[in-house]
Formats: C-alpha cells, sequence, structure tokens
RNA sequence: GGCUUUGUAGCUUAACUGGAUAGAGCACCUGAUUACGAAUCAGGAGGUUAGGGGUUCGAAUCCCUUCAGAGUCACCA
C-alpha cells in the first residue's frame, strides 16, 4: 500500500482509503455514486489530523453542512479502523487518525533511505535547465546571485522529483559589450593583466568597461557643446564608433580582434569559475554565443525566404508579430550583425538537435519577459513544435534599501565581494558567541564558509522566484529566526544527539504519541509532497520555507521533552529515531536549495 | 500613453491555488539555562489583505474599477 519510494503521500494515502469510505458513506446515507471530495490539512487550533470539506456535498444531502459532516464522521469512526475520532466546525469535518497508523507511516519513511526523492529512470523526460548566463564585460553581482542560486535549485529539485536534468548555461561572450572593454582596454590600460596587477581576471575586464564608459560620456558632452543633438552625439562619439567597428571585424573573423577577444574572455572565464566554484553551481554543458550566433543567422536566412520575417528598405530584418498582439521586433541589423534574439533563436534549435528535450527551462529576470514571449512565438512559426516546451522561469528583480542597483550609482552589489563579506560574519558571530574552540582553523574555515554561503542562499531563496525581493545587507546578516543558520543549527544539535545516543534504534508499534510528536511526523510525511510541488512550480522558496516549519516544530519538541533521558528505552529508540529522520530532512531538503548543513557549529 | 506585473502587521514575508479566527520571522515588551548545544524556547502586542464595487454557502486568491510602484515597448543586452 503506502510506499515510500512512490510519490504517494502520506495526505494521499490517507485521502485514498477515506474516500472509499466516503463514497460509501455519501453513496449509503445520500444515494449519490459519483462525487468529487475535498481534503485539507486540519489547521492547527484544532483537534484533528486530515479535514473533510463538505460543504459541496450539501447539495446531495439536502441538509446542513454541520449535520451532513456528522452523519459521515459517525459512520467513519464505526466503519475504518484508522479514524477513531472526529469534530464538526460549521462545514468542517475533523478527522482524527490514531497513533499506531502514524507511527507505522514514520516507520515506513525512516527504513526508506531515499525518502522523498524519486528515482530518475532512463526514460525519465529529460529537462534542460538554462540558468547564469552571463555577458563577458563585467564580474557577476547579486542579480546574477539570484539566478545562479535557483537555477541550481530548481536542477536538484527537479532531479529530485525524477526528471532527467541537464544543467546548461549561454556565455554571451560576444557583441558591442565585450567590443567596448577590448577597446577600452587597448586605450587605457598599458597591456594590464590580472598577472601584473593581482585583480580578478573578470574584475579587470569589467574595469574597462566603467572606462569605456566614462570616456565614452565625456565624448558625448563635448560633441554636445559642439552643437551635435544629444542622439547624434550617442551616436558619433569616436569610442562607440571604435567599438562598432571592432564587433564588425570581429564578425569577419579579424586575427588580432579575434586573438585580443580570446585573452581577455579567457581571464573572464577564469575569473568567473572562482565565482562558480565558491557558490557552488555548476553545468553540464556551456554554449557560447559565438558558436550560436551564426545558425541563428542562417535560420534568419531561412526564415526570410519562407516569409516568416521581412527585409526593411535599409537592409535590417525584422518579424511583424503584431497580429499575435506583439509588435514589430528586429532579428539582424542594417549592417548584418546579429542582435540578442538572433542568437536565441540558433541556440534553441541547437540545443533541441543536441538533447531533443522534453523540457527547457530559461532561468532570467522579469525584465526579459517581452523577449521571451517573442521567442517561443518566432520559433513557433518557424515551424517548431517544441516551442510549446520552453518555459521562461521569470524572477523578480533584487532591490537594495536604497532602491533598484544602479552601475551608474556605484550601487552594484559584486557576487565576489557579498560572498567574503558573509563568511566575515559567519566567523565574527561565531566567535563573539563563544562557538567552535574545539575545531582546528581548516575545520573552522569550512564552517564558516557554509554558514556565511547558506545564509545568503537561504535568505535569497525563500522568497517565492517570481516575486521582486529586497536585499537588506544588515537583515541578511542576521542568523536567527528564518536564516539558514537557525536551521543548520538545529540539524547540528540534532547530530549532537545522535552521537551521544547508545542504543540501537527500532520503533515500537504500540507507542502513545504526544501532540508534538504527532505534529512532527505529519510534516516529515509531507515532505516528498512538497518536493514534487517545488517541482511542478518551479519554486525552491516552498522547500525553504517548509524546512523552516518542520525546524521550529523540531526545536518546540526539543525543548519540552527530554529524548536521551527518557525513562523508558524503547521511549528513547523512538525519539532519537524521531530526531534522526527530522535530521535527513533538514539536511536533504536544504541540500535542494544548495545549503550544506554542518554536524557541528 | 499601450501592454505586462506587483500591492498582505513598522520591516521581510506565508497562505496547500476559492475554505475555518490571514500564519510566521525581524524589531519591540514579559518570562525560561544545576536536562540531550540558549545561534534556543514560551508568551504579549501589532491586520479594513492599497481603496471601492461584483460573482457565492465562503474571496488575500476570480471579474470590474480607482490609486500607487515596477518592468517593457530601441539597429541595447
Amino acid at each position: 500500500m503506502y510506499d515510500g519510494r512512490n510519490i504517494f503521500t502520506f495526505e494521499k494515502m490517507i485521502e485514498q482509503i477515506l474516500s472509499q469510505y466516503i463514497i460509501d458513506a455519501v453513496s449509503e446515507l445520500y444515494k449519490i455514486n459519483e462525487v468529487k471530495l475535498q481534503f485539507q490539512k486540519t489547521r492547527k487550533d484544532f483537534e484533528g489530523d486530515i479535514t473533510l470539506v463538505v460543504f459541496p456535498l450539501t447539495v446531495y444531502s439536502k441538509k446542513s453542512p454541520e449535520v451532513t459532516a456528522s452523519e459521515i464522521g459517525d459512520y467513519l469512526t464505526i466503519n475504518t479502523k484508522e479514524i477513531n475520532n472526529f469534530n464538526v466546525v460549521k462545514g468542517f469535518l475533523n478527522l482524527s487518525v490514531n497513533d499506531s497508523c502514524w507511527v507505522s507511516l514514520l516507520t515506513t519513511a525512516i527504513k526508506n533511505n531515499k525518502f522523498g526523492f524519486s528515482d530518475v529512470k532512463p526514460d525519465a523526460e529529460k529537462y534542460l535547465v538554462e540558468y547564469c548566463s552571463p555577458n563577458t564585460n563585467k564580474p557577476l553581482h547579486l542579480g546574477h546571485i539570484r539566478n545562479n542560486l535557483l537555477g541550481y535549485s530548481v536542477a536538484e529539485i527537479l532531479k529530485a522529483s525524477g526528471k532527467n536534468v541537464i544543467k546548461v548555461q549561454i556565455i554571451n561572450d560576444r557583441g558591442i559589450h565585450i567590443c567596448k572593454s577590448m577597446v577600452a582596454w587597448l586605450e587605457f590600460a598599458n597591456n594590464e593583466t590580472p598577472e601584473s596587477t593581482g585583480i580578478k581576471g573578470d574584475h579587470l575586464v569589467g574595469k574597462y568597461y566603467v572606462e569605456f564608459d566614462k570616456k565614452y560620456k565625456d565624448e558625448v558632452k563635448g560633441l554636445i557643446s559642439k552643437g551635435y543633438s544629444q542622439n547624434q552625439a550617442e551616436k558619433e562619439a569616436p569610442i562607440f564608433l571604435k567599438a562598432q567597428e571592432m564587433l564588425i571585424k570581429w564578425e569577419d573573423k579579424d586575427e588580432n580582434v579575434i586573438a585580443l577577444w580570446q585573452k581577455m574572455n579567457s581571464w573572464v572565464y577564469k575569473g568567473f569559475e572562482q565565482t562558480h566554484k565558491r557558490l557552488g553551481v555548476d553545468f553540464d554543458k556551456n554554449y557560447y554565443e559565438s558558436d550560436t550566433y551564426l545558425l541563428g543567422k542562417d535560420i534568419v536566412n531561412e526564415g526570410l525566404l519562407n516569409k516568416v520575417f521581412f527585409k526593411k528598405p535599409d537592409g535590417s530584418v525584422w518579424i511583424d508579430l503584431s497580429s499575435d498582439g506583439l509588435d514589430e521586433k528586429i532579428i539582424l541589423r542594417s549592417d548584418g550583425t546579429s542582435v540578442y534574439m538572433t542568437q536565441d533563436i540558433g541556440t534553441a534549435i541547437k540545443r533541441h538537435q543536441d538533447f531533443n528535450f522534453s523540457h527547457m527551462t530559461y532561468t532570467v529576470g522579469n525584465e526579459q519577459d517581452y523577449h521571451f514571449k517573442v521567442l517561443f512565438k518566432i520559433l513557433e512559426k518557424l515551424g517548431y513544435s517544441w516551442s510549446r516546451d520552453c518555459y521562461h522561469l521569470s524572477y523578480g528583480m533584487v532591490d537594495l534599501p536604497t532602491g533598484k542597483m544602479k552601475s551608474r550609482e556605484g550601487t552594484v552589489v559584486d557576487a565576489d565581494v557579498l560572498m567574503e563579506e558573509m563568511v566575515v560574519n559567519a566567523k565574527n558571530i561565531a566567535e563573539s558567541l563563544g562557538k567552535n574552540q574545539d575545531l582546528n582553523s581548516d575545520e573552522a574555515n569550512i564552517l564558516y564558509e557554509n554558514v556565511g554561503i547558506g545564509a545568503l542562499k537561504y535568505f535569497m531563496l525563500k522568497v517565492d522566484p517570481k516575486k521582486r525581493m529586497l536585499f537588506d545587507p544588515k537583515e541578511s546578516i542576521d542568523f536567527n529566526g528564518n536564516t539558514g543558520p537557525f536551521i543548520q543549527y538545529t540539524h547540528a544539535r540534532i547530530k549532537s544527539i545522535l552521537r551521544k545516543n547508545k542504543l540501537e534504534l527500532k520503533i515500537d508499534k504500540d507507542l502513545k504519541l504526544s501532540l508534538k510528536e504527532k505534529e512532527l511526523i505529519k510534516l516529515i510525511l509531507d515532505f516528498p509532497k512538497l518536493v514534487q510541488e517545488s517541482a511542478s512550480s518551479f519554486s525552491p522558496a516552498i522547500i525553504a520555507n517548509y524546512v523552516f516549519e518542520l525546524v521550529k516544530e523540531f526545536n518546540s519538541y526539543y525543548q519540552s521533552t527530554t529524548i536521551l533521558k527518557a525513562d523508558k528505552d524503547e521511549v528513547i529508540s523512538f525519539r532519537v529515531s524521531l530526531a534522526k529522520k527530522t535530521a535527513y530532512i533538514i539536511e536533504k531538503g536544504m541540500s535542494l536549495l544548495g545549503v550544506s548543513v554542518p554536524e557541528r557549529m
């Protein structure tokens, strides 16, 4: 019946058993055969475990909700062994499931060392998850952190739900942005390298992107004072023209340009690699825009012949989507160089050729909602029916207390700097609490890394991805309450108990449960359902909030109940088992968020 | 301005997709450590779910409308 490997959840299983009984009851009482039953968890302030909403049944019973509920409740307590009690509040029938039923469910969960996780079968659906996808002209910032953490976590959750997952990113390694850094580096850098300066490669390249912008603004200002219009000045500033020329040379494969491009990109990749490593994210395959944009161009030419696209007199290529409620969108510039959309078309097609995926997720900020609507529509018009399997995981921007991050105002929060601050903070807090005296310095450093980065990850993932979020540095360094370290701490405490336990663990079937024990068991049994739920809604926040709730419940239990010093061995053994499974869920749940939980802290 | 999207306690947020008295954390106030780790726990105060209207047994959730914020409408990415 109940099999923990299965995604069968406790609720479903109780519901299934009950459904049958209730259908019997209803057909006997009210002479109906087909009913849709609506269950929900009983709210904490009422007695009971599972609740049947009876309002919809009153249509058949032709009696008040209260009477209908009581009649069904009576029937169930008499005819089932699982239900031993019930109460009725308005139209809600609250049913109590007996202790031995809970104990046996917990036992099957404990026996299953992959509880909550579905096996990935060889023929499982193939899910591509794209995330990160940086430009190579500057280092990663706070926005990328949200992106990376989300993408990684969603990928892990999908795996746990039984999908075959492939993590990919598209590296935007070509285009006008990188040309800007290159031009500025040639003009101002005096051959600076990461080695000669000791600056991390991505930061060095970013520095020249900023230099470009400075110079550009100066030039624009100068031209305007000479009588140019704003628009004219922006288009004719000498350094801007140089960047444009360089892009054309790049597309013409000019040797010097390509060599410089490769050199600077290689600095950036080294830098990214470090950042990714510290953030704990990885990829199964990288795509490079420089490889896919040509395919995009080919497809565009093909689409021109098939009249999906059209050419304007100046040579630029467009698609008219006004009949689909969208606008005209440019696909190729008049000078023939490609835009973002061009390569996105190419990349999507390449990926489908490579993997023949059944689903592809793009983890990209909601500022690009329109872009993806257009992209999917274009793919559809080009005849790729798998366009409907593409999904834009659109997440909200990260704001600072001061408002939006703006590079112009220097309010961009750098990823490397932020991670370092979090780790230092973890260290300071631990030291001021006088913790970890017995760890050597290597162990301590690993711990601070886990706590600091874990705090950051949890902070960003506990919010619904769709929502815009506020990153308050002050609040992020708070390690109490709904935070990563709070959860890690609970895990460490349980581990401490497990180290001290001497008994062999086994569970007595006839134990009497306390209210808190029953609550804990119920939460534990929820885990598989929540993994599925967060997978189907692409939301790590569901897991994060669930683990927090579990941890709160455990802490409350821990405070009120002696575990190792209970008077009977079988009680100790049960309580330790319960704590152990709680630790398991904490560890697995947090691993889905990319957060590791320490043995001690 | 058109389209998209968001609005829940002072702040950060949850609500099983239409269900019960809207649930937490932070901050604030009061208590708990000779028990397995106090980075903890127990309790208090804090809400017209932006405003108004509608749909129905029942609305934070669905529809209409007003207000406020954000995004987007580029030969940018």
